[in-house]
DNA sequence: CAGTGGTCTAGACCACTCG
DNA sequence: GAGTGGTCTAGACCACTGG
């Protein structure tokens, strides 16, 4: 029953949590008794609970106490590079193509996500991400102008996602993935055949002001999204 | 230059970093001096810094102090549920369909994954998820019968995803998105042309004696995994 | 070896919320 | 209204690691 650091404390408490000593959806103890019981501070158990509330073991309330969870949910941390980063870190060499920069309407789709007026005046940009000159991702941005802070000029020598980063206060994100089949603009750029199956992650960003930009990433066949749990 | 808790003395010391008070991968001061310019204990210091460095936003080094990160990476959370609890939040009724339970020797990529020999005499099954009847997932699971604790019965009743939250302890695990073309098999349980593109995740999960089970489950035409960032 | 972050303690106050 | 978790303080010790 004595735990000397909190991580020590989580991992006595998890022990306990599945060996079924207490049931889903029962109480545990409340902290003050849990600090006596092993002997330590509640700030301690405070910290141990926590840890185990973020990762999904027990749901805290106030005045209800500290429960087990039902089902336990697991979480996942995904880490979510600039491209260029991936890339390099794989030893290879980073290289983007800017094939389209246009300023049009946006399609009813983006404008949604973005939570923008339908047909909204957007700048499109479609760039192409390489890998020792190797297609790595087929990149579909929209950017709401009203939404930089400063006008970026052109992306010839910077990508628009490294800018973005440096420039712009990000507030919150949304990202999806999904899987889709390659369009044959894609396709022919990446190199595959048409209708291939790609991982697309879409990912829509907010600053202060609202929406900044909409960006659907067709990865290369073969592309993996990894994580531990 | 006041902050109440810690929340906000994050948000100032984030804001200070957005606007390149201190430029990418400077040093910020000690949480001591911090302590003294916000006038609070440096503890509240430690966990707004903590909360920065868990949002990739600094990194931390004993001895060496806070630094800025160079690129800021971007971390995201990812709810993984289970299966059956996702589609009951939907409101729809789950249900599940063993379409096959054998025991054979593992492929060499799933021995791969799992760490085992090749070859290794596991259990596969073959479960079709529904909800309100219609195909949900295809999973193709194998599971390492030395690992379990206790013998799993068969699972006719329970799925075996629940069986195992609730009778295995879990160590760590290994989770990958990716896009596939569904094989014939697939399309066909899901009632899907052959070749769709389908979100796949891959899931290894290991326990205290090593490899517990290694999960393929091809997704429903259209599934997305979303979070927020 | 010295400075930094990591952690723990004992005590306190507060916000929230359940009964 | 009362009990719970959430947080803060002031002080302390320690592990790690860069110079």
């Amino acid at each position: 029953m004595t735990a000397h650091g909190w991580e020590s404390l989580r991992e006595a408490l998890h022990a306990r949590i599945r060996a079924r000593e207490w049931p889903q959806g029962a109480l545990i103890p409340g902290e003050e008794q849990l600090a006596r019981d092993y002997g330590v501070a509640r700030a301690t158990v405070n910290r141990a609970l926590q840890a185990l509330a973020e990762a999904g073991v027990v749901e805290r309330r106030k005045r209800a106490g500290t429960r087990v969870a039902a089902l336990p949910v697991r979480r996942a941390r995904l880490e979510i590079p600039v491209i260029r980063q991936e890339v390099e870190g794989r030893g290879a060499a980073y290289a983007f193509r800017l094939l389209a920069d246009a300023t049009a309407p946006a399609p009813p789709a983006v404008a949604q996500a973005m939570q923008a007026a339908a047909g909204r005046m957007m700048r499109h940009l479609v760039t192409l991400h390489l890998a020792d000159g190797a297609p790595q991702a087929f990149e579909d941005r929209w950017l709401d102008p009203e939404a930089l802070p400063e006008p970026p000029g052109d992306f010839a020598g910077l990508s628009a996602n490294e800018w973005l980063v440096a420039h712009v206060p990000f507030v919150s994100g949304r990202l999806a993935f999904l899987a889709a089949a390659a369009p044959a603009e894609v396709a022919a750029a990446l190199g595959v055949e048409g209708g291939a199956a790609l991982l697309v992650s879409e990912r829509t960003t907010f600053g202060p002001s609202g929406a900044i930009t909409h960006v659907r990433l067709w990865h290369r066949p073969g592309h993996r999204v990894e994580t531990t749990l």
